[in-house]
DNA sequence: CCAGGGTTAGCATGTTCATGCGGCGCGAGC
DNA sequence: GCTCGCGCCGCATGAACATGCTAACCCTGG
């Protein structure tokens, strides 16, 4: 029943049958040890397993909160856990939503059980384990984004965080008065960025700025 | 000499011993043949290979210009051609500027020669290969994103027209004629986006757009 | 020492914006 | 029908902005 020095995995899946079998794949291979199996995310968050899990298998599609939501708030709950999702879905939005709240991976459902136990090994230690088709998706992903511009040289510390506070609602004097300068100051950044951003506007500075990953 | 039905590879590094090295590799492994090997960038732009190669690796660090500079320029100038990344350079905005002009995939030149040859082939296929270290980054990456906020279904199409004209630089008057609207109705138009986006200035909802993806 | 460049600052002018108020037409539903 | 919401339009006013001109202050290099 103890876990031992083995590996602790949690599992968070809604289909009996599916738990189940994970469950047997997990515990009957050496090496690791299935902690608990939950049917749903909220189950998993007011039930704390006796053991800390290394490693989170979570589903997206569940019950009530879905998984891809819920990451982060696994992660917050299960301090010091990887979170992997694995899970027979193949959206893109659920990909980037999973990964952006702190998904140490993702991997899919139809994963042969050996692959599926490196994969684990792998986010244990501090990997990104991710399926060939999921990585192709976010590989793709990054090439419909522009090319981050390299026109941060020109800007200065100073000019960027003026910026960030323009992008932030702040006007003139606001901004003034949180860098602890004048208002003409703040007058003559505004006209150095535009120079170098070759814009005529705050939200257009604002929004190069932000395409060109200055903010 | 010839490829036959092997799979085409391409190579351009900038160091002989490891240019060698690769080649050797390649054309000794059954399946594979090296139809070309360059020392740089501008060379293999300059001398097309007498087959097109189906994948071509790629330094990042060569004489002239960098490899992950140039994979667009590749890309177009091989068409069919899978780009895959192999560098020992793992710099997070050289990994993000080589996805975003469109490499395959991304990989360390230590990785072991079977799974090398394993990496390219899957390259060839439509995969994205990546080293561990460098899904790991990617991942990493994807964490320090907001998650998209999904507020865009109170967003109307031409709101976010609006929006998109002001983030380009566009003043009301502008904006009226792009859209064939008076300046008035911009106006109202600009109203309901500050309530729905609960700001009240043009670079406050265009950071807001932007961040949120609704642009 | 002085020249030139970057930083901070001031001021003035015309333009654009933010926002409150009101009005017209049109389709949906009582 | 009639009202209600909503897309479209108009006006007005005080605030914020864009931009041109000027100048003190510090560096750094000649």
């Amino acid at each position: 029943m103890s876990a031992g020095d083995r590996l602790r995995v949690a599992l968070v899946e809604d289909d009996r049958r599916t738990r189940e079998a994970f469950r047997v794949l997990i515990d009957g291979s050496p090496g690791f040890a299935c902690v608990a199996a939950y049917g749903s995310l909220e189950e998993a968050l007011h039930v704390p397993p006796h053991e800390p899990p290394d490693v989170v298998l979570l589903d997206i599609k569940l019950p009530g909160m879905w998984g891809s939501e819920g990451v982060d708030l696994v992660a917050k709950r299960f301090v010091g856990s990887k979170v992997l999702m694995l899970t027979a879905f193949e959206d893109e939005s659920r990909i980037v939503e999973s990964l952006c709240k702190g998904a140490a991976g993702y991997i899919l459902k139809d994963t042969p059980p050996a692959r599926l136990l490196e994969y684990i090994r792998e986010a244990a230690s501090g990997g990104a384990p991710m399926s060939p088709e999921v990585a192709r998706k976010v590989v793709a992903l990054f090439s419909t984004l522009a090319v981050p511009q390299r026109l941060d040289c020109e800007v200065k510390p100073q000019e960027a965080r003026l910026l960030a506070l323009l992008a932030d609602g702040y006007g003139y004097q606001g901004a003034a008065e949180e860098m602890g300068v004048s208002v003409n100051t703040v007058r003559s950044y505004v006209r150095s960025i535009y120079e170098k951003l070759q814009v005529h506007s705050k939200s257009e500075a604002v929004s190069k700025a932000l395409r060109a990953g200055l903010i």
